[in-house]
DNA sequence: CAGCTACCTTGATTCACATCAAGGTGATTC
DNA sequence: GAATCACCTTGATGTGAATCAAGGTAGCTG
């Protein structure tokens, strides 16, 4: 049903040159994604190995575990969850990626997928190919750093959903995720308070490590708290101060 | 009460020249530890970056959370728990740390410590001092790509505890531990039916989102289905299979 | 627009683990 | 060798979230 584009003999993630053609110089989002802290020459030698294609359709696979480890990705534009199956068929969404993150570095350690990933909506992404990506890090200090530095938050924000998941409650998980996402758009400078989920319910509860129903009555009581206006997937923050308090976050 | 000693200044992490002197050639962990995949050149350029000190004692921290990131830190002999303190004063041990393996990785993107690593017994630790790290990957592809894979592993692990915390019960979570510690002493050549644990019940607890009261009626139940033989700290597994089956894996 | 499907919400009941409580064991100290 | 302390075990009770169950809503499809 869903169709595997990472392959590499597929159509769909081949080089195009449409008009979606955008390159790290001009993206908006380059302050906050992988050429951070480089220089404009610098830039344009990552640009140059970096692989932009056709952007991938809701639900379609970037890569599923288990596949050939090539390329790590940086979201262009739309969201993607990245999940492990457990071999009883469930699901454990390991991470949301937004606009300027970087998924795919779980797959380094094997040169094989640990996880797959899948658009939640329509997403453009950047493909960096690995190997170049080394290359190059052995060349230039800044990218080389940037990448550990990269590498090591993704350890300390796994490092935070361990304690969420092992220490928090039902409403301080979901309000912490909330926040989370709150942020996020922040720093893209999007509204911090209003926003529309691009994940189901489901996603979120197998992230937070609980049922669809917990998920939807912790809305329900945001809601009736008036911390949250909850409309479906639209959300409104209405209250910040009391939505910190309730996720009571460790640090 | 305990001694802080990662500081710059302090007595106990400084090189010294005793008899516990090591290096990366000689030690019997090099196939497993950082100099992994290098020729003996390449070692010896490594090993002139290494620190080593006098050893840890029980209970002593390597470094804590909020500390400058100056370093990341190879066990050499002995055992160190990894754990953040929520600010409500709760503990979440993130990982036990045995011979041969690196921590410290978490403070490379803030240049910070995100946790406090501290001895749960004697423990030898090499000191990698970090800029020189970089320095040498440069240089060196193979140790860059060691690095990339050890942060990338660091993160897969992660993953699998998210999922173990998210998805499996109190038994399945105890028996996973008990199968990967089983799993790394026979990596280091030692027996992996018979152990000691270094941790304690509590620690255990702390790690897996158990209360300490939970473990020990685990500890019991295994012992009563003869999986496990346990006098306090010393565990002997009786039924590998049956181990396996109850810790129920994903993968 | 009727019918389907995927997703979300709400209520009633159950259960695994937390919490509370008490006692046991072994090591260290004076 | 009595006392203290840290750690572990076991039992009784409580509770937050899972499970089971049913109905609601919105977006698609023919």
């Amino acid at each position: 049903m869903t169709i595997h584009i990472a392959q590499s003999g597929d159509a769909a993630l081949k080089p195009c040159t449409h008009d979606y053609q955008v390159n790290c110089g001009n993206c908006r989002l380059n302050s906050i994604c992988l050429p951070l802290a480089l220089e404009s020459d610098d830039i344009q030698q990552l640009d140059d190995i970096i692989q932009r294609s056709k952007p991938l359709q809701k639900s379609q696979h970037l890569y599923r575990e288990g596949d050939d480890f090539q390329s790590v990705f940086a979201v262009r534009s739309g969201t993607l969850k990245a999940y492990k199956t457990t071999d009883d068929g469930r699901e454990q969404v390991t991470g949301f990626y937004f606009p300027g993150e970087i998924l795919g570095m779980d797959g380094i350690s094997n040169n094989s997928h640990a996880s797959s990933a899948k658009a939640l909506e329509t997403a453009a992404i950047c493909e960096i190919p690995f190997t170049s990506l080394e290359k190059l890090s052995a060349l230039m200090p800044n990218l080389q750093r940037h990448f550990f530095q990269l590498m090591s938050r993704e350890i300390t924000e796994d490092q935070q959903l361990i304690t969420l998941l092992s220490k928090n409650s039902a409403d301080e998980r979901v309000a912490a995720l909330m926040l989370s996402i709150s942020g996020r758009n922040a720093r893209r400078k999007l509204s911090a308070t209003q926003f529309r989920l691009p994940m189901s319910r489901v996603d979120i509860g197998n992230y937070l490590g609980l049922t669809v129903e917990t998920v939807s009555r912790v809305f329900s009581r945001m809601q009736k708290m008036d911390i949250l206006q909850v409309d479906n997937k639209e959300i409104k923050i209405l209250d910040a101060d009391g939505l910190r308090a309730m996720a009571n976050l460790s640090g």
